[in-house]
DNA sequence: CGACCCTATGTAATCGATTACATGCAACTT
DNA sequence: AAGTTGCATGTAATCGATTACATAGGGTCG
C-alpha cells in the first residue's frame, strides 16, 4: 500500500520500479516542479507548507535528483577529477583520501586519472575536461594537458579551475599547494654535515621533474651552508621508485670510496637503497648513513627506521581541495599556500664511525 | 579565419567560446543532427561521404559529445563506482590501477569511494548508484550497501551490475572475483611447519572479515595436514594494518614462551611486527620466523626481506573490471574467478634456531 | 483608496544529445 | 509497370532537471 502510489495516467503494474522523477515529488505534494526544484536549491524563498509537503514527498517517494538532467541544465556536474602519475605509488594514497573527505563533505564526488605516463590517458583526460565532466581539477603531476604539443596554438586552455598540488606547474598561472622542498632538503642535508658527514651523496628523482630540481638546489643549499664542496660524482640518478634505490645502493656498494652518508629524495628510494647496502654486508648507519624524504607509513618501521622528512600528505590534500571548492564556488583563494615539513629523526642516521 | 565560423543567426563576436554542439557540427556538414549522431554510434549506417563529411566537421570544431546530455537520453553514464575501506592502503593501490586500466581502455571512468568505515558515507554512496551516477560498482568492502539496516524492506537492490573484488559478499548473488585465502593461507601454514616449526602463531585481520575467516580456517587445515594441534593462545587479533602488527609484537615480546614461527595475513602487520621483535633484541629468522601476505612491494626490500603470498592484484582489478564490463554490455560474464597465489620464499622464515 | 512592491508559485523554455518514426529514392521482384 | 524492400536521411519527441518570466494575492504607503 505505500509504495509509490502512481497517480494520474499510466497503470501502475509490476513495471520495473522507475526512480521518481521531479514531476512525480510534485505531484504528489501538489506543486509544480519549479517549487520542488527551488524546495531543494532555495528553501527560504518556499512557504513553510509548501516545503514542508515536498520533504514529505520526497522521502515517501524516495527522490533523488537526476544528476544527467540536473548538469545538463545548470553546467555544474560537481565533480573534480584529480590527475596522478602513479596511482599505485604509495605517496599518493593518502593525499588521496584529504582530497577525497574534504570534496565529499563540500558535496564533489571524484574522478581519478592516472596518467601512467601515457600521453594517449593524457589527451583522453584533456578530452573529458573538455567536455565539461567535471567541474575542475587537481594535478599532482606537474605540468598541465597537451603540454607535449605545445606550439599548437591550444596551450592548454582547459577553462576549469585547476589547482596544482605538490608540483607547482611554472608557466602556468593557478593556485599550487606544496611544502618548501628546496628549504626541506637544505635542512636534511645540514643535519647530516651536523652529524659530521663530510661526503655525501645524494640519490635524485627524475630529471625533469620539479620537485627534484627544487631539492637538489636545497641540497647545495645545505653543502654550502656547512662549508661543504659540491662533488657531481656524489649525485645518484634515481626516479623516486624502490627500484630505483636498490639500482643506486647497487652502485654505492661497488664504489672503493664511499659516501659516508646518503640523501635520497624518496622515502621508497630510501628503503630500497638500505636493503641492498645490508645485503652487501654493510650496517646503516655504522658504515653509512641513509635519510629518505616524505615520511610514507614504512619510514618508522623499516629496519633501521627511516630518519627522513615529513610531509604532511592528507593536509596537502585537504588543503588542494578547499582551494578548488573555492574557487568552484566564486570564493577568493590564495596563490599558494605552503605547508609545514618537518625532520624526522630515526635510526637510519648517525655520525659517522 | 578557420575558427569556428558560426552560420546563421548569433552574431559571432568575441564572446567566450563555447563548446560546439552537435548542432554545429550538423551545420558544418550540411547534415541532420541525427546523421552526426549515427555517424559517430553507428558509422555503418551512414554514407561514406556523410560519414566523412562529419568527421572532418567535428575535427574544425573539436567536437565532444556532452555526457550529460548523452546520459540524459541514454541512461548510460560510461562510468564505474569503485567501492574500497581504505584508499591509504597500500594493498588497494595496485587493484586500483588494475581496474582502472581496463576501465579505460573500454572508454569507462572511475569514480572511487572510499567508505573509510563510515555509514554516512555508505548512505551517500549509495544514493549515488540510485541516482544512476553510474553504470555499475565494484566492490572491495565486502559487504552491500546499506547492509546495517538489514530487516528494512530494501535489501539493498541497488538496480545496476556489481561486482564483488577480494571479499566475496556470502549473501549476494553477484560474480566475485578473488584468490584461494584458504588453500593460500594453508600452504604458507604447512610450509612453516615444514620446515620444523611446531608453535606457530597466527596474527589476524579483523573479526568478521571474510578474508580473515577464510585464511583462519586455511591456517587450521595447514596445522592439521601437518599434524600440529591448535592452541588458541598462539592467535593474535590483528586489523592488517602496520600498527596492529606493531602492537600484536609487542605481546609477543613480552611472553615468556615464544612461538617460533608468526603468520601474519598482511604484509603490514608483518612488517611492523618484525620491527618491534628486532627492537626488542630478538633476531629474524634466527630467533623467530615471521610470514607475510599480500606480497606488496616493501616484502622484499623489507629487512630481513619478507616470506609471503602472492596476490596477483593488478590482475585481480582487471579481472574484476572485465566481468564488469562484460555485464555492462550484456555479455555472459562467470560468476565467480578464481587467481592463482603464490608463495614466495625470502629471508624472513627459517627453520627453528 | 489606488499605486506599488514583495512573496509564493506556476508555466514553459532550455540544456544537448539519442532515437522512434516518417520519408524519399533506388533497386529488385514478379 | 506496379509493388516490395531496404538504405540514407531528416523531423521531432524525449530524457529530467533548472530557471527566466509571468502572475496572483497580500501588505504598505502616500
Amino acid at each position: 500500500m505505500d509504495d509509490l502510489g502512481q497517480a494520474g495516467g499510466t497503470e501502475p503494474g509490476d513495471a520495473p520500479v522507475r526512480a521518481a522523477r521531479i514531476q512525480d515529488v510534485a505531484r504528489l505534494a501538489d506543486v509544480s516542479t519549479a517549487t520542488v526544484s527551488r524546495a531543494l536549491a532555495t528553501p527560504e524563498r518556499v512557504s513553510p507548507e509548501a516545503r514542508a509537503r515536498v520533504l514529505e514527498a520526497i522521502a515517501k517517494t524516495g527522490y533523488v535528483p537526476n544528476p544527467a538532467a540536473r548538469t545538463l541544465r545548470s553546467q555544474k556536474t560537481y565533480m573534480v577529477l584529480v590527475v596522478l602519475p602513479d596511482l599505485a605509488n604509495t605517496f599518493f594514497s593518502k593525499i588521496l583520501r584529504g582530497i577525497e573527505e574534504t570534496l565529499f563533505e563540500a558535496g564533489y564526488g571524484m574522478i581519478i586519472s592516472d596518467l601512467d605516463g601515457s600521453p594517449e590517458k593524457e589527451a583522453h583526460f584533456a578530452a573529458f575536461t573538455a567536455a565539461g565532466r567535471v567541474d575542475g581539477a587537481i594535478l599532482l603531476n606537474g605540468h598541465l594537458f597537451g603540454q607535449s604539443r605545445e606550439g599548437e596554438g591550444q596551450p592548454a586552455r582547459i577553462g576549469i579551475p585547476l589547482v596544482a598540488l605538490c608540483e607547482a606547474i611554472p608557466s602556468a598561472d593557478i593556485p599550487h599547494i606544496e611544502i618548501d622542498n628546496r628549504a626541506a632538503a637544505s635542512r636534511m642535508t645540514q643535519h647530516l654535515a651536523g652529524l659530521g658527514h663530510r661526503r655525501i651523496a645524494y640519490v635524485s628523482g627524475p630529471a625533469n621533474n620539479i620537485l627534484e630540481r627544487e631539492r637538489f638546489l636545497g641540497f647545495k643549499d645545505g653543502l654550502e651552508a656547512a662549508g661543504l664542496p659540491f662533488d657531481p660524482a656524489l649525485v645518484i640518478p634515481g626516479d623516486y621508485t624502490i627500484e630505483s634505490g636498490v639500482a643506486a645502493g647497487q652502485g654505492l656498494v661497488a664504489r672503493t670510496t664511499r659516501p659516508t652518508a646518503v640523501f635520497c629524495t624518496s622515502d621508497e628510494m630510501a628503503i630500497g637503497l638500505m636493503r641492498t647496502l645490508l645485503s652487501a654486508g654493510l650496517r646503516v648507519p655504522e658504515d653509512i648513513s641513509v635519510a629518505g624524504f616524505d615520511d610514507i607509513e614504512f619510514a618508522a618501521v623499516a629496519e633501521p627506521s627511516l630518519t627522513t622528512i615529513h610531509q604532511p600528505r592528507r593536509e596537502l590534500g585537504q588543503a588542494a581541495a578547499t582551494v578548488l571548492i573555492d574557487l568552484l564556488q566564486g570564493r577568493p583563494a590564495p596563490k599558494q599556500i605552503r605547508l609545514e615539513t618537518e625532520l624526522v629523526i630515526r635510526n637510519s642516521v648517525a655520525p659517522p664511525g
